[in-house]
DNA sequence: GTCTATATTGAGATAGAC
DNA sequence: GTCTATCTCAATATAGAC
């Protein structure tokens, strides 16, 4: 302030930073209703003004949080929108994406969770599924252009819908309640292939090497 | 008691269930910690020893809510455990049932979410995961033995079942947070075809009637 | 202002009559 | 089995001293 300065001084983004990782961990341990915000400045080793001037109160800290990640969520599905790939491809990185942002966001992710199927603790609300259906209705285009251009074969789209995003979600909830036997990428991407394998998709050769087929679906 | 009757009075169970179901309508609402046992009598339209005679005390009712539940999906299991068919038929006909008992016991489910996934509360301790670990090495096992008779073709066990859980789990989270879009039983059974196929399963007669095949794996 | 001691409330739990 | 009346106890609020 007195310096005139507009550049960040690196203590204001640790001091921020420590307020946020701060809350992120009594969130977890304690909930955020039970949370209060003594508790959480005397963690970040700040005081209680210092919260107040980075966050308006408790409620922004969190606001924050909840925004931050899903903000990068965002980001990740718009550039998602416009990537080059085939559809498998394409759902493949996403899925993948998501899935290292997941693990990313994982403390982040444990307070969603409990805000979203936990009792009511008066924080404010945020509308978690509306990213979960912005995903949804893109892997639905993307299975639906995948079909168009012979990638893959299946009745309804809302099937094979609910067997990509259930192979997601899977990953995600044990990431999330068991660390220790989390899928890590190349995993996750074989319980992908099994799916892709379901739809239709051929095999996106791991070892084996072959040759595309160029006629497809013909009377024998 | 007087009369010496063994029998089991209408308003016995009724005054009970009446309990069972006010605990769980006001846990969902407003958390365990947050309800108290006079909203929980008061709803039931019983007075405060009632509850007390019926369950020892607040953790009772509730670990009755939790044990009641828990105990059908171990039966569940059991009886899966001896059960005919080809394991296709089998893993089909276990993911069904879970469904459906899942879908039977929603309210009671939610209180499990949000014991699992929420702040802590002051509830006692049940292992929720347990049944999961046992309902996946389950899976496991009819996997593996499907595998062996020729049924499916996949490289790991694990891949295989967390293909099978995950189809398994979105149509349950489906059905909990968004009932109106909730995967029906042929709806489900599709999507859990999408995986069987990937898991090189062959395509289960939907609608056609086919004679089922002698000879399997054998050259065309 | 801050602190401590006391009051008040409200929740869980029980005794004993009916 | 159910009720009325009561008890215990912890959290919270508040008064009043410092």
């Amino acid at each position: 302030m007195e310096s005139g300065s507009n550049t960040i001084h690196p203590e204001d983004v640790a001091t921020r930073q420590r307020l946020l990782d701060a809350a992120t961990e009594l969130f977890n341990q304690k909930g955020y209703a039970a949370t209060t915000v003594r508790e959480i400045v005397e963690a970040a080793g700040v005081t209680k003004p210092v919260l107040y001037y980075y966050f308006k109160n408790k409620e922004g800290l969190y606001a924050e949080l909840m925004t931050g990640a899903m903000a990068e969520f965002d980001a990740l599905l718009e550039r998602a929108e416009s990537e080059p790939g085939s559809a498998r491809e394409r759902i493949e990185r996403l899925a993948g994406n998501t899935m290292a942002l997941f693990r990313a966001y994982v403390p982040v992710v444990r307070i969603m969770y409990a805000m979203y199927y936990g009792p009511p603790q008066g924080a404010p609300f945020f509308d978690f599924d509306r990213v979960h259906f912005r995903f949804q209705e893109l892997i639905k285009r993307l299975l639906v252009e995948g079909r168009e251009r012979g990638e893959f074969r299946f009745d309804r789209t809302e099937d094979a819908m609910w067997a990509v995003i259930g192979a997601v979600n899977i990953a995600q909830e044990v990431q999330l309640c068991h660390p220790d036997m989390a899928l890590g990428d190349r995993e996750f991407k074989r319980v992908l292939d099994i799916v892709m394998r379901g739809l239709g998709a051929e095999p996106s050769a791991p070892g084996r090497r072959t040759i595309p087929k160029k006629s497809k679906g013909g009377t024998p």
